[in-house]
DNA sequence: GCTTCATGTAACTTCATATGTTACATAAGG
DNA sequence: CCTTATGTAACATATGAAGTTACATGAAGC
């Protein structure tokens, strides 16, 4: 199973965007993601619609954060990215009207609901600002510059 | 992201087997779930291999449990599947060494971290016997004959 | 023995989907 | 009006589950 690493993309990007003076263009964004621009402005779309970021062309144009760190949960953030399904695995639909189909999907389904609860209450209790918190603790706990961290490549 | 539905599969089949007296071959199951023969040895392969069923070639021969329903639990069969990724959801790996991905990912891996732990808790507690309990109250509740009820198509 | 029935398995095709790329339209500075 | 940026469609690629075909292996019945 390929595993959907969109929400982990985009905290990344939102994070770098907070250490970013002004508007960041997909271009930046996306090579410190080492991936391409119109990625970026794919995932970034959705956060746009829900007022997460803003966008704007032209020169001196890109992406900057619409609100404040503190005020975005990772939950927020799973939502605006259309809440992608976060199990992998899920039940046959084959013969819904078998009855042994039924007693197994019943059983499966009760243990991912709650799963899945789990992880977005705890996706719900992260905000940005906590990442962004130990982004910097774990900054100077290298006493590294920020620039020369801030790199990828 | 498609969802991997072989734990579901896997479980649909062995209550099958139990309901079935004696041997059931490949096709047999397979025409039950819908599938090919040779998906149903693919998935079974693994449980033989755990002492989850047995398998006997030529005539009067296919499959049977080797256990007690009892004595299996879902997590189980999910550990004999391999134990494929329960998460559709993970973490980039571009760029490791960047301290702002690195608070991404820990934020995120404690969190699938935790709902993991919880999904296989859950399927530890159900076992085979709980869903071919489920299965008789279901038959029951219709006032069914097995038979019947026991065909998909 | 030989035929038949069954599993065992490799190799291939199909399908879904996340990801990556190209191309071009649109809008905002300068 | 040229440059820079987003917006988006269209296409390409990669991965992995699911399905299919083909053939080998082994056990029962004749």
């Amino acid at each position: 199973m390929k595993r959907d690493s969109r929400l982990s993309g985009v905290l990344h990007v939102l994070l770098h965007m907070a250490e970013h003076s002004g508007p960041a263009t997909s271009e930046v964004l996306a090579k410190a993601m080492s991936t391409n621009p119109v990625v970026i402005r794919r995932i970034m779309a959705g956060l746009r619609e829900q007022g997460y970021v803003r966008s704007e062309k032209g020169h001196g144009g890109g992406w900057t954060l619409a609100r404040d760190l503190a005020e975005i949960t990772l939950r927020d953030i799973y939502d605006a990215l259309g809440r992608p399904s976060l199990l992998a695995m899920g039940n046959r639909t084959e013969a819904p009207g078998c009855l042994v189909e039924q007693a197994v999907n019943t059983a499966l389904d009760k243990a991912f609901h709650d799963a899945e609860a789990l992880l977005l209450a705890r996706l719900g209790e992260v905000t940005l600002a906590a990442l962004s918190a130990d982004f910097h603790a774990r900054l100077t706990a290298r006493s590294g510059s920020l620039t020369t961290e801030f790199d990828h490549a």
